[in-house]
Formats: C-alpha cells, sequence, structure tokens
RNA sequence: GGAGGGGUCGCAUAGAGGCCUAGUGCGGGCGCCUGCUAAGCGCUUAUCCCUGUUAUGGGGAUCGUGGGUUCGAAUCCCACCCCCUCCGCCA
C-alpha cells in the first residue's frame, strides 16, 4: 500500500512512478474520494461529539426532554447516513490506492521491459562439454527420476514426480540451503502454514492482482502459499516491534503454488514452471535506514549458493517497468542451464521498502522513543529449489548420460553420481 | 462435529445500560527520598483517524470481529472468529 500523503501532498511522485512503471494510476479520482472522505468524517465526528454531550447531559439528570431525545434520534440517523457515505468512499478509494504498486527506487534503471534489465554482474564460466549437452527433461527421463506422466496421471500438466537419487537430491538441496543460510548468514528458521488465510495475502499484496494466480479453498476462504513471503509478511501484522529487536532475518522452505495462467504455453517442458515447487526463502524486517544495505547483503546471500555449488551465475537489476507490484528495488539471480543454454531466474531479491508493512501494519517503537514507524521488509528466494535441480543436471551431466553430485551435496546424499539403474 | 465456559489497556484482573472520559495490581518510564541496593512516595504509561496549529490544542474511534436495539452499549440482542474443558473422531 502506497502512504496516502503521496496522493495528498506529492501526487507528482505517483505520476512519474506510473510513468516509470508503463501504467496509469487514477490519482485525481483518488484525490478526490479522499477529500470528500475527510469531509464525510469531519462531519461525522461533528455529530457524534454533540450527541456524546447531551447523552452525558440525559444521565446525570433525571428529567428527560423529550424534544431533546427526538433531536439526538434524528442526528443519530443523520450519523448512520454519513457512515454509509464514508464507507462507500472508503472503498472506492481502497480499490484505486491496492492498485497502486511500490515506488521504484531512484536508482533503479528505466524501462518499459525485462529488455531494459542490467547485468550487475556475471561469476563463473559455463562449463564446457565435448558433446552436446542435453535439456534436464531429457537427463531426468533417461535417469528415471523425474516422471513427468505421473504427475499428470495424478494431477494435471505441469506436476511431476521425482523418484529415488532425484528426490534423494532435492532433499539434500534444500537442507542444505537452509544450513547455509541459518548457520552462516545468520536467518532464523521458520515451518510455516502452507495454506493461510485472507488477511494474510492481502498484507503481502498478493492479493487482490496476483488472485488468479492462487490457489484457493473456497470451503474456509484459505489461500496456498504462493511463496513463503505471504506468511513471513503476516507473522508480525498488526504489531509494533522493538527496535532493538531489528532487524528479523528469516529463512523457511515451503512447497509454492501457482496457478501459471498468464504462462500458458511457456516453458511447457520440464520442471522450470510448474504449478507446484519447492522454495527456501530468505525475508527480512529492517530499519528504513538500512534496507538497501540489507538488500546487497541479500543478493551475495542468494548468489553464495551459486558459488558452493560451482555454477555459473549472474546478477540482473531490474528496470523498473519488471519490478514486482510490492517492489521498489530488485535484484534477480540467474542460474546458467547448460542444456537450454539459457539463463535461469533462480532468485528474485526484492526491497519492498514499508509497502508491505504498511499494507499489513508491521511497525517498530523507535529506541529514542515517538511514534511508531513502518519497517522495511525483503524477500529473496535462497533458491527455487526446481531451477537448482536443473541446473545441476545439465551442468553436472556427463558424456554416458550419468550427473554427477555437486561436492558440497554428497554428505546428504550419500552418493557421489546418478547413473541410470541406480 | 456435540456440550459447556470464556475473549476488557504490555500482563493480570474489576466492571452487568449513564458515577467507565474503562478502575486496580504488576511490568515499563520520569522524579523525590536515600551511604549503595531494596522499599516507600509522587507523576506517567496504547493505537488509529479528523481538524489544526506548532499549544503539554480541540474532536472522534477502538473492551475478539461485524451488524442491531437505545438519546446513550464493555454492559442488552443477532451472526461470525478465536481460546479453554469434556465427549466423539483421528496421523
Amino acid at each position: 500500500m502506497i502512504d496516502i500523503d503521496l496522493i495528498r501532498e506529492r501526487p507528482d511522485i505517483l505520476r512519474e512512478s506510473g510513468e516509470k512503471r508503463g501504467q496509469e494510476f487514477r490519482i485525481d479520482e483518488a484525490i478526490d474520494l479522499d477529500r470528500r472522505r475527510r469531509s464525510t468524517i469531519t462531519e461525522i465526528d461533528n455529530l457524534r461529539a454533540k450527541r456524546n454531550d447531551v447523552s452525558r447531559e440525559l444521565g446525570k439528570t433525571s428529567d428527560k426532554p423529550q424534544e431533546l431525545i427526538e433531536e439526538m434520534r434524528a442526528v443519530g440517523s443523520k450519523i448512520k447516513i454519513l457512515e454509509s457515505d464514508e464507507k462507500r468512499l472508503a472503498e472506492n478509494l481502497d480499490s484505486i490506492l491496492l492498485d497502486i504498486p511500490n515506488v521504484p527506487s531512484d536508482t533503479s534503471p528505466v524501462g518499459q521491459d525485462e529488455s531494459k534489465n542490467v547485468v550487475v554482474r556475471t561469476i563463473g564460466e559455463a562449463p564446457s562439454f565435448s558433446f552436446e549437452p542435453r535439456p534436464h527433461w531429457e537427463i531426468g527421463e533417461e535417469l528415471g527420476i523425474i516422471d513427468f506422466q505421473s504427475g499428470v496421471k495424478l494431477s494435471q500438466s505441469r506436476f511431476y514426480v521425482l523418484k529415488g537419487k532425484g528426490a534423494t537430491l532435492q532433499r539434500a538441496v534444500i537442507s542444505w540451503m537452509l544450513d547455509l543460510h541459518v548457520k552462516n548468514h545468520n536467518y532464523v528458521e521458520l515451518y510455516l502454514p502452507f495454506m493461510v488465510n485472507r488477511e494474510t495475502v492481502k498484507g503481502s499484496s498478493h492479493l487482490p492482482h496476483f488472485e488468479e494466480n492462487m490457489y484457493h479453498d473456497e470451503e474456509d476462504d484459505l489461500f496456498m502459499v504462493p511463496t513463503a513471503e505471504a506468511p513471513i509478511t503476516g507473522l508480525f501484522r498488526d504489531e509494533i516491534i522493538d527496535e532493538s529487536d531489528l532487524p528479523l532475518r528469516y529463512v523457511s522452505h515451503t512447497p509454492c503454488w501457482r496457478r501459471e495462467k498468464f504462462s500458458a504455453g511457456r516453458d511447457t517442458r520440464g520442471i522450470k514452471r510448474v504449478h507446484q515447487f519447492d522454495k527456501v526463502e530468505m525475508y527480512k524486517f529492517v530499519k528504513p535506514e538500512s534496507s538497501n544495505e540489507e538488500l546487497e547483503k541479500l543478493v551475495k546471500d542468494a548468489e553464495r549458493v551459486c558459488e558452493i555449488l560451482k555454477i555459473p551465475h549472474r546478477v540482473l537489476e531490474l528496470c523498473t517497468g519488471d519490478l514486482g507490484f510490492a517492489a521498489s528495488k530488485s535484484y534477480d539471480v540467474e542460474m546458467w542451464a547448460s542444456g537450454t543454454s539459457e539463463w535461469l531466474e533462480v532468485s528474485s531479491c526484492s526491497n519492498c521498502t514499508d509497502f508491505q508493512s504498511r499494507r499489513s501494519a508491521i511497525r517498530y517503537r523507535p529506541e529514542s522513543g515517538g511514534r511508531p514507524r513502518f519497517l522495511h521488509t525483503l524477500n529473496g528466494s535462497g533458491l527455487a529449489v526446481p531451477r537448482v535441480l536443473i541446473a545441476i543436471l545439465e551442468n553436472y551431466q556427463q558424456e554416458d548420460g550419468s550427473v554427477v553430485v555437486p561436492e558440497v551435496l554428497r554428505p546428504l546424499t550419500g552418493f557421489d553420481k546418478i547413473s541410470a539403474g541406480s
């Protein structure tokens, strides 16, 4: 949620933000609704003050003048009418405000689409092969570790089954990434609900604009989490945190469910884009003045995974048109996949500034005292599991069709190679 | 799922139409007292909104949530949510 003060005092900032993102917001309408709403509130408050006075007097005397009671009855019904006006104005205003994304950071490159993203750095060399490297879906099927047909049989397309060493490899990847962030990067591990209520997804700003992409349980009005970002944001909804407790850093492994409605027909082969995937997510609650610095550290934490796995990667800074709804500044981390010869987005690290905390009412009390302030939230994958598996399979594949397990994972897998029939 | 009980200020509790503009205790803050500490004493102690000015201003809202009754609701009525106890079911 953007700051209503921007509507009131700096609509120019929002207009500029809209231009940078290539969107248009109904700012003038919002300004008008806000003005009408405030004057309605003033009117309501004045009437209530009057009624409170009179009622208090009536309470003190045994003599109850009928005409005063009549008058207050009229005031009461006037208040009711104004209240419903106010409610309607607030709803209309909200529906505009909820549609306005976060304001891009001044440092984000300006551009309409992903072609304007900027490569910040590239680390590692693509491995060279003495043979034609194959895509992961061929490798996975041949080794008998990814079973696409069973996924379709059990569910529908874009679901899959991991078998044998494939499943073990995934478990090792998850466990190792969690340990890395907990032990070396100072995050606290969380085990979270995989279904969350409406308030929670509203707070993380997946509602309303992401609604079509989430699986929803009608009976209990719960949403399957599209990312751990949603429940973690909700952890401190409507709470005031002591400044001395900040920053809070969390990491959690959850499945993520997405309908992928907007990607119909894209990436239909393999496990790159599926309805259910696992992810290790990093998340921070920080003081506003430190969020830029924390974003840089967050990216480093994600990159560390690539480095240790010895998989080439690059970091992109997203341009304004490619930024997510809640993000003001984002970096994507991409791993190189030799088989498909493409860069795979394995992490998107974002500084959401006070956008989500405003929406979720997450504040902190300054040590120096004074009013509570909205804190800043950041999130980033650390990393998306299926795409890491893709990168491992495609970059560690051997001429004989086997796949070597990255060294760091071997203590967890208990094997150093996956070969056909093994 | 059934039957009971309950949700009040950070915590604990009082409150049962107007004396609640929510009391008291604890905890927190400031001060006094004081060899030090403790005790004692005094003051203070939430959030949001409107207005406004920079005054330690005025007003409104918030007693689980949302409706209703009433001149007036923490208090009465309705619905929902959550917690506890027992029963049933169950990994």
